[in-house]
DNA sequence: TATTAAGCGAGACGGTACGTCACGTCTTAGG
DNA sequence: CCTAAGACGTGACGTACCGTCTCGCTTAATA
């Protein structure tokens, strides 16, 4: 039917890049920053542990900064879109995973390298942000789901809270470096949401729908 | 007999380091951050610009980063021990500062490179913790001189309240680069106030620790 | 049967040296020596000079004086296999230009500079004899060609008679310093040819002094 | 009789310099070139070595190289004038000791260091040919002697024979790096003053150069 | 006896060059 | 057009010495 004259898989002449090789280097990369870390990180180093050239590496991505950000977006799914009944419940899902990553020490010492790698480049920023944002909509979702529901008033401040509740555990990892322990997401979130019933709604108190 | 054999003002012997070298050195540093970021910023030109050797620096500090943390916290005056009678507006003086530098761009990029900085260095680390905890000092002060007055219950965990308000300003410089107003001190202080309340309710009218 | 399976220009992988960064720096260095002499010269400006960056120098010889050896060499073109004749006349013109160099100050300098260099590096050491080496080869056929002719007996101790005709200048050039005039060669190799014809030939079986 | 103000011992005021710090300056600085040769030895280490602060060394020396030159004069004693009866005697026992200098790996490498440093510095070039001169002396009287007593002809090049009789060591030892052996000097010797009577003198019926 | 001038060990000073390293680009021959 | 390999220019790194300059002290000769 379409007259189009773009073949239906777009093909560019030439060798076609090598699709293994992506693979290979976004293993090496994740390998040696577990090893050595983002800032003993070089170039040079993935491609020879991932058996690639240079260039292979730099026609993929434009720096080494960007190449840990998608070779950690690999690592990581979807966040959870849960719907357990309660706010409560679907929130600590949703930052379950969170807060672990800023307890882990290696982990949250990756998150803090790259939240600066991605505070010196727009296009990194612009990644990082897409990513956390990813957990802020299911976030967002299950808040004014809770709202209709009437667990909530409905004018709760959703962006503020969400961030109340993730707030601790990433002020103790990239500042305070206080202990981030299991309970810590459980106690900011009851806290917040007892603020949440003490300021808003007067008249609910229902327990959510069982 | 005598106290102590040592004399009050330990000099060591040789020519006494150039006092004057520090200010112009941590002066330097701070201009050049203020001109050309963290990443730009090098020791060659530090030691250009305060007009001496590059080992006067290193003589000084182990590095580039501990030349700026220093150089940082001689900006920076300890933080404040407010009275102001109630637990929100002591805590809105004590943490007003602290948010503003997350506000604003420059400041706030350069806090997430010193504690990427600090992520990868023990020394450095162990400086910025004393250094954010000089705040939590002063702020457990206020939760407890709130409890004494009975304006909070006698079981607040300190650490999670004062990590709740400014935890938030933190995330959004970190990570989700949400915009930081000046009312979001103020909104996460209430919700959070507002939780205490709900918690530790309007039963408690005791007149502190006894 | 292929008599060999290395391929006559052994091609190593990737991007091959720049042929023309070896000329730009060895004219560089030249260039700099004269002016500056060796003490005086840095790798720095031997690569700024070049157009060229540090490391592609480093990548060709280890060390500035590796470099200078082989700048040096560049110059000089393989010493003269001459044949006027005789004796005398052949060693002249052999030795000729190397008196030059004893004789003129800058050059005269840069022979001692290298000399030490030589001294205290192995690597050097050998280049240095190599070079050295090569007149000494041209001098041997020049003595043995005259033992053939029967200008001189066939017991010449060779090496000896070579190192008495250029060794006055070499020691003024390195240690006494006096004066290295024109007639200095002339009247050294007269001076050794005269006691070449006293000791060895037909005449002479005279016991030696007792 | 001389009416001088000056007093006999010239006494500047203050403190007077430390007899015993010049002789354990010295030693300092020929134990550590022995260890570590010229181009090793430092001023920072022969301070340390002979426990003594840096500008005490450069309120006697003008630079490392100056004091190496005075620390070496310390260890030779004057060149002997020997009076053996022959000019071959006596030859022999005035370069003997300088010959088995050159000989020696360290102290050749040693005196080419210093050729270098002095081709470089007026100063040391001064003291230099001081040194040589001090050998030369002695060498022209045995030869004047000579010429006295009818051994040689009166009309001998005087400085040119005894560069003739050191030059192959020295040409050896900063050059071509050929072995300096014992009977080099011996060898050199009768060569030379075989030309000598060969040249010469009326006795000699020799058909000379061809 | 008090003053003064220089020397003392120690070590910091402003410089300069070193040789290394990683960056991101470019140039080979070959697939 | 891609590939692996590796050389390229750039530019900062941290180190090592240079020769000079304070420090507080000690040691004579002078006043």
């Amino acid at each position: 039917m379409a007259a189009t004259s773009e073949p239906i898989t777009t093909r560019r002449a030439g060798r076609p890049r090598d699709p293994g090789a992506d693979g290979a280097i976004l293993r090496a990369t994740l390998d040696l920053v577990a090893e050595v870390g983002l800032s003993g990180l070089t170039v040079d180093a993935v491609a020879a542990r991932a058996g690639v050239g240079k260039a292979t590496i730099y026609r993929r991505w434009p720096s080494k900064e960007a190449l840990l950000f998608v070779a950690v977006a690999t690592l990581s799914e979807e966040p959870p879109v849960p719907d357990t009944g309660s706010v409560r419940g679907d929130l600590m899902e949703l930052f379950a995973g969170m807060i672990d990553r800023f307890a882990d020490e290696r982990s949250g010492r990756l998150v803090v390298e790259m939240a600066a790698a991605a505070a010196q480049d727009p296009a990194l920023l612009e990644l990082q942000r897409e990513f956390v944002d990813r957990r802020r909509r299911s976030g967002r979702g299950i808040l004014r789901r809770a709202v209709a529901r009437g667990e909530l008033g409905p004018d709760v401040d959703v962006d503020l809270v969400l961030d109340l509740i993730v707030g601790p555990a990433a002020y103790r990892c990239f500042l305070s470096h206080q202990p981030i322990t299991p309970d810590l997401l459980v106690r900011a979130l009851d806290l917040v949401l007892a603020g949440l019933a003490g300021t808003a709604p007067e008249v609910d108190r229902s327990p959510g729908p069982g």
